[in-house]
DNA sequence: TCTTAAAAAATTGTACTCAATATATTAGAC
DNA sequence: GTCTAATATATTGAGTACAATTTTTTAAGA
């Protein structure tokens, strides 16, 4: 989130900010003060409030009357209700990317496999966590379907937000191998095991989390920057 | 869109703009000008500009640099891309439905029916349209699962817009009972039956479109206030 | 020391202003 | 009369200013 020198769409300051939250940058139920936003992006107000207008649209933030714009904190209820909406959207996704992805797009989820794979050996947390949700977002955007894209793109950043706050502490890095796996279904065009294995992959994030228990109720202001 | 005495929300702007898209009363490709609907409203455009994000967000608007907002004009992929997601999303709606639909959630499916008779007989097409529309975003509701919901919040208006822009001009009102049935389906816990009329009503929708066609060039300001 | 009340500071909500850009109009040439 | 260029008008883009509201701080009383 720091300055920048060319002027930022709202568009470009939304992504900014949803990428902060996906990597988990800025926590679930932090306040998004709307002079520092436009300290830091290097704009008016104005431009923030819109940005924030978007993002509040989009779900990945909650805006209180008169006291202003905070990240979202999905209850366990909307957790639940979204992974319920990913297991029905993403057989359909995986079903139309076998159908029509061309040599090309093959190459770009390999790319971003690759891509995951630095991160971690990288051993970075927060860029792992950010690329696996956007391979999702990669497979959607394949499907072809603009609709179904423009959904897996708020509900991947909520995603994020939601193993932020229902993740169990001690759980490592993701997934492993399972986008690679998926990858491969797709590229033997075989339907049955690659939704297989995307339902199985939701299952196991899903399962991870914590959605019984009380969510992290505060900020960790110490470990914010670290 | 006429003006109001009570100070409005921009959620409030944006779902009467909404209305009269769904009512056809704003034709697609009709530009909104700023200081007009700031006018209409009794706000200042700041607000305007901020409810036209939102409805630019949700794609009901299009927003051209510098150039101000349209209202949208789907192509035919889209309106087809539409009709593939409503075919994936409201058997899951209907499944929902039947399983958590209490005797209040089957009332406001019965008093939804009666206006949409009610319109009907008043020969109101204006409002067949938009009730026809909100039906589905009503079963969307009473499924419980606030992003289906949201996204079929999103769905039906376009789906209205997609009418307008395609629809064979002596197409009769609008499906006449077929909601009613899916209703009776749903009141009976025949969930095969309720997914069967679901889909076929969509067919039935979609078969009527001439989205083969080129859609219709421009807007016909004669009957615009007709 | 803990509560409560009052004052101060910070923050949001909204209108207004002016520059940048696009559209419409007029005038001139052919 | 029709095309083109120049001017005028209309509209959008974005920052600033100020009122309304909330939050924080300070002070007083029990």
């Amino acid at each position: 989130m720091e300055a920048s020198t060319t002027k930022l769409a709202i568009e470009q300051i939304a992504e900014r900010i949803t990428d902060a939250v996906m990597e988990h940058r800025l926590p679930p139920g932090i306040k998004l003060v709307e002079e520092k936003l436009a300290g830091a992006f290097g704009v008016s107000r104005t431009k923030i409030r819109q940005a924030l207008t978007l993002l509040a649209k989009e779900g990945l933030v909650t805006l209180h009357p008169n006291r202003g714009a905070f990240v979202k904190r999905p209850s366990a209820e909307e957790a639940r209700d979204l992974f319920a909406t990913r297991r029905l959207v993403e057989p359909e996704i995986v079903r139309n990317v076998i159908a029509r992805a061309c040599e090309q797009d093959i190459a770009r989820l390999h790319q971003h496999l690759e891509e995951e794979a630095q991160a971690r050996a990288a051993g970075d947390r927060r860029r792992i966590i950010r690329l696996s949700g956007q391979f999702h977002m990669l497979l959607a955007a394949l499907a072809g379907n603009a609709f179904i894209e423009k959904l897996m793109a708020e509900l991947c950043p909520l995603t994020c937000l939601i193993i932020a706050l229902y993740d169990a502490p001690q759980t490592p890095a993701c997934p492993e191998d399972e986008h690679s796996q998926i990858v491969d279904a797709i590229e033997n065009h075989d339907e049955a095991a690659a939704i297989r294995l995307m339902l199985h992959h939701l299952e196991h994030i899903e399962s991870e989390l914590m959605l019984d228990a009380a969510p992290k109720l505060d900020i960790h202001w110490e470990t914010l920057y670290g």
